[in-house]
DNA sequence: CAGCAAAATGTAGTTTTATTACGCAAATGC
DNA sequence: GCATTTGCGTAATAAAACTACATTTTGCTG
């Protein structure tokens, strides 16, 4: 029932998609969604320089049952929304601006790709993964980070995991790729290279490949199992910020799903890795 | 900014001092919120027994403009932030609960850390880090993770960066130290001993030490300055998600508080070593 | 590059929805 | 108990939204 998408943030997802006419709707809106919520099918349609019925198309698009409804969830929207929309730090911005701009962006990236998760994907990638002999999480850059994490998350799952950074190793490790190898591979924009060529010579090895990337690029061609972020933003000096923190959650939400699947069987494990780090820690101090 | 009175706390607060159909009116809407946002003005005339101007005088006595109006506000204090409180997964939720619930307290988490972000600490070390000759970036499991990112992200801005997680390592590191090194200790709890004996060590030797991690703990006693966040991590079963994420984030905006320090004489840096990428990448295919 | 098909956008008419004007009825005051 | 005010509904009017259809634009194929 709480399927609450945030229309703002799904509308600039969207923008790029739509068609001219469309596309001057969503500028009008986001322009000054506030007046929007409060204005006439008539005047927004004479804001955008369009007709009323194309206003109206625009709503229906959007899954409203018509404008009314739509200005209802825009409405809604804004009280959460609003600040969420991509603001780019500027070189004068001070202490008290820009890390608010900075995690108000992770919010929104986060919001973002909440509401467009290609929940089918995920399921998918969940089955491979929950099936895998082992799993190979692949990433260069910024991703090895993410891959790093992976591995982390998942060794504690008790599954065999290994990461790589080199190419050559990447290269060999997909060719020597054998049956229930899962090798997941991260990159944001889905073009790196030996990320790319590594998922091909692993498929062709008979591995299955799952991919985080970003939909339409070389790496999605080349997986079995793709969850397509849609690479919004265009903040693009600060870009990898971000995107990182949106695959470091959807790797939660793979491993999340991976121990459900599991059902209660792994609970005892996950304890038994808890307790084996309480020696190096200090005992916390209980005194206020 | 937000001087937003609730519509529906104002409408029960009222409802006293209300006649007789617009107390119909008031409970009509109150019974059901979410439908009167979506129904026509006839339609819950219908439901409260009254006639249709009765509920737009209603609508007006509260200072709207007219029904469309009403519902727009009526909508808009409906919204509750309710959703972002964590709410943890448990063992029958399914793919269309779960990434959701994940996704919700990640973003929970980090309007939380933002609205009490210590401006000050950021401030702080933002000028060590600016400074420093040396920077190491140190973090133990979980946070080795998010130390290496730190590395990652500030070799870019290139300052001399390290990080290890060899226990031994450290401490050599730490009682090597010299003047204008910089040892940044992550760690969520604060508590991870090999991290506070190398912060020990290394104020001993001279360093300066930056501290990402728990208020009051072990840690950031041993610290020039530390940055300090609540744990709030209430949702103990699925290991540390949340506070990765934070962490990273908070790594983010120091980066971005030097580059800022740094003013435009770094962005030719930047721009080099983005080129520098372009050759391990496949073209971006614009054809759509 | 002509010509066709499909998609996109606009026009005009229809339907639905909201508002206003007015009048009757009930309540209140003198 | 009559006058006046207030509350409420009916019906007419105005506004807004929607639909069907016409026109334009776009993109493709020969």
């Amino acid at each position: 029932m709480n399927s609450e998408p945030n229309l703002l943030t799904q509308l600039s997802a969207t923008l790029p998609d739509l068609n001219k006419s469309e596309t001057k709707v969503a500028r009008a809106i986001l322009d000054d969604p506030e007046a929007a919520t409060r204005s006439s099918i008539a005047n927004l349609a004479n804001m955008a320089g369009v007709s009323e019925p194309s206003v109206n198309r625009f709503c229906k698009r959007f899954g409203a049952s018509g404008f009314p409804d739509f200005k209802i969830r825009l409405a809604r929207s804004l009280v959460s929304g609003l600040r969420y929309m991509s603001q780019a730090v500027e070189l004068n911005d001070g202490i008290d601006t820009y890390p608010r701009k900075l995690f108000d962006n992770t919010i929104g990236a986060l919001m973002l790709a909440r509401d467009q998760l290609p929940q089918a994907a995920i399921e998918a990638a969940v089955e491979h993964l929950a099936a895998a002999r082992r799993i190979y999480f692949l990433g260069l850059g910024t991703s090895a980070a993410v891959a790093r994490d992976a591995e982390h998350k998942f060794f504690r799952l008790g599954v065999p995991v290994t990461t790589h950074t080199d190419p050559l190793m990447l290269r060999m490790l997909a060719a020597g790729a054998t049956d229930g190898d899962v090798f997941f591979m991260i990159s944001h924009t889905g073009r790196t290279r030996p990320i790319v060529e590594a998922a091909a010579l692993a498929r062709e090895s008979g591995a299955v490949v799952v991919s985080l990337t970003a939909d339409n690029s070389p790496l999605a061609t080349e997986s079995d199992c793709t969850i397509a972020l849609s690479a919004a933003e265009n903040t693009d000096d600060y870009l990898p910020m971000t995107s990182r923190i949106v695959h470091l959650t959807v790797i939660d939400v793979l491993a999340t799903g991976v121990t459900l699947a599991r059902g209660e069987s792994i609970q005892p494990h996950l304890a038994r890795i808890k307790d084996s780090l309480r020696d190096t820690r200090f005992p916390v101090n209980r005194k206020k």
